[in-house]
DNA sequence: CTTTCCTCTTAATCTACATTAAGTTTTCTT
DNA sequence: AAGAAAACTTAATGTAGATTAAGAGGAAAG
């Protein structure tokens, strides 16, 4: 299994020795999801925390009509999980299903929680990638409250350069909030290149 | 100064000793913030972490109208930041100013992280209230995403009932996203008791 | 290879909410 | 207590984006 990824991405932040990456490395899980198939499914309690090796994940909300809005993509290299249902295990409001064929590792909520306590190098690793988290919620908060739906549009092709690439228009119409009828009038309208 | 709020806000997932709690107590810096003074503002480098012991801040960004639309209240108890100029030293897209006269702590910086590296058991406090703050997030933008005005309204009712009481009715509309207008019409037309 | 199902497009109509503009009430300030 | 400044209300009009509907191009599944 390949978990340079990950590792990779814990390294930028703290040094673990052998034994802390050896303690990390015993309790993870790996699993595949093909195209369209569910990792998590609104309702059920979401006792993972779910790090994307390769492919691509996504989140979604759905509303009273059975319109999905996204909340996040998350290829690979990036965390994904129904945070509130993940710490107070009440029903998970968000589904999360696979955009392409991916891979991911998993870790327990258990094993998670006993390795932050052993590790505290490892606690420090989520402190930080917790405040960047909170970091980018607070921007995306702040464009969606600010911004029009085709500067949105322009902030996600900037952002996101190889998202736009990958993923279908509709896709991006969900994260963006507005319907693919729309995007799809606004970029064949107005000339924006 | 009163600290208590702190400390028992970090007692409930932490346990400091002695030592610990006065190198915390060392770093703290305490100010006063009148009615509508400004604690940030848009532009300047955010480079403390706030924590409000009483009255209530806010944090708003200014479209290109120059309304104002709020991401946060923040009563006594509660934590608030710019986040992402905090972790990058850019310039703040958020104000913040007090919405009552208002005292809070601060912790600049280099004391924070510092602080977490000295002490673990702090580290882990931070972890935690970042996953809380995640989990936070993530709801608020659900809600936006798939409920309609006076649904949000609802929401922010049942979830703040100490703040409906004393904010502004205009307040609570910048913060569910409609004009001051369209909240006060939707209150007085719609039968929602 | 072809049938089926997506994805994207175009266009007409519709609606939730914004804007503008008064007027009224409440609350600060002095 | 008076005057000024906010906060709230009401109503007419405007608009970004939704909805509905239908058709066309692509990909994928048998």
């Amino acid at each position: 299994m390949d978990n340079s990824l990950l590792l990779n991405s814990i390294a930028k932040h703290v040094t673990l020795d052998e034994h802390e990456e050896q303690m990390l490395l015993s309790i993870l899980h790996y699993k595949k999801a093909k195209r369209k198939q569910f990792v998590l499914e609104e309702g059920d309690i979401s006792s993972k925390i779910i790090f994307v090796t390769s492919g691509c994940l996504r989140s979604y909300a759905v509303d009273k009509n059975g319109t999905e809005h996204v909340l996040q993509f998350a290829p690979a290299g990036w965390w994904i999980t129904d945070m509130r249902s993940y710490i107070t295990a009440e029903p998970a409001r968000l589904n999360i299903d696979a955009i392409d064929d991916s891979e991911y590792i998993f870790i327990n909520k258990s094993d998670f929680e006993e390795l932050n306590l052993k590790v505290p190098k490892f606690e420090r690793f989520n402190r930080i990638i917790g405040q960047n988290a909170i970091a980018t919620y607070q921007h995306r908060q702040i464009d969606n409250a600010i911004f029009a739906a085709m500067e949105r549009y322009a902030n996600f092709c900037q952002l996101y350069p190889s998202l736009i690439k990958t993923l279908p228009q509709k896709q991006v119409a969900s994260y963006i909030g507005v319907t693919p009828e729309f995007l799809s009038k606004m970029l064949n309208t107005q000339i924006v290149k």
